[in-house]
DNA sequence: TTCTTATTTGGCCATATAGCCAAATAGCGA
DNA sequence: TCGCTATTTGGCTATATGGCCAAATAAGAA
């Protein structure tokens, strides 16, 4: 790959990958809602505290959140929200799959 | 996590994930433009063809792209184009990131 | 200062991924 | 049939990731 592309690549690259868990696309989904601290997230998510706060930390080294400390409570907020826009792209991507795999289905079933 | 959001968040996450790749991001917008064999794309990308045809299984699997066998080579083409729009606000965060970097390095300077 | 609450960090393990090489497969033309 | 070209698959290693637990840190309240 071209040199002068391929840093271009990676950091797009990063950017999707910080995205790219489910827990995290919930994060997202909801900050873009309202800004939510730590154990809230926590709460819905159901795992373990310090996994949360993981992922926060893969989201804010993205670029995708930023946080702010207020009261006792570590307020995290949705820093671009287009990102939801891509959300019904992956959505449009999804049932074209079932589309077709149920095309397939019907193919079987004959 | 509820149940019911589970399966939802893994469905687009696994698709996040197919596109989280340097060369499967080159792929991608390569393949907007026109379909491509796999050698074309593993010129371009420049490693093992072996590699790139991986790459071209994760995103066929994802159901981004599609393959046609036609005279001696397999053409592999874009499924949904609506991707390339979300590379826009990818690069709106990435934008948003090093603006964010400068303002850190302007205050340091100081 | 000591306790408490909110959050992050370190350690560990299991699993997944990328990359290369070599080998297998598929289809075509001689 | 044999050999050629295009592509995929298997095997291997190195590296990264997610998850939990336990421990560390930070800041406010008693």
């Amino acid at each position: 790959m071209n040199d002068s592309l391929k840093p271009r690549y990676e950091a797009r690259a990063r950017i999707l990958k910080a995205m790219a868990h489910p827990s995290r696309l919930l994060i997202i989904e909801e900050l873009q809602k309202q800004e939510r601290c730590v154990n809230e997230l926590t709460e819905m998510i159901g795992s373990d505290m310090s996994t949360v706060s993981k992922h926060l930390s893969v989201l804010k080294n993205a670029g995708l959140v930023s946080d702010e400390k207020r009261a006792n409570c570590i307020y995290y907020t949705l820093r671009c929200t287009c990102i939801l826009d891509f959300i019904g792209c992956v959505e449009e991507v999804l049932s074209a799959n079932a589309e077709e795999h149920n095309k397939i289905l019907k193919s079987c079933k004959k």
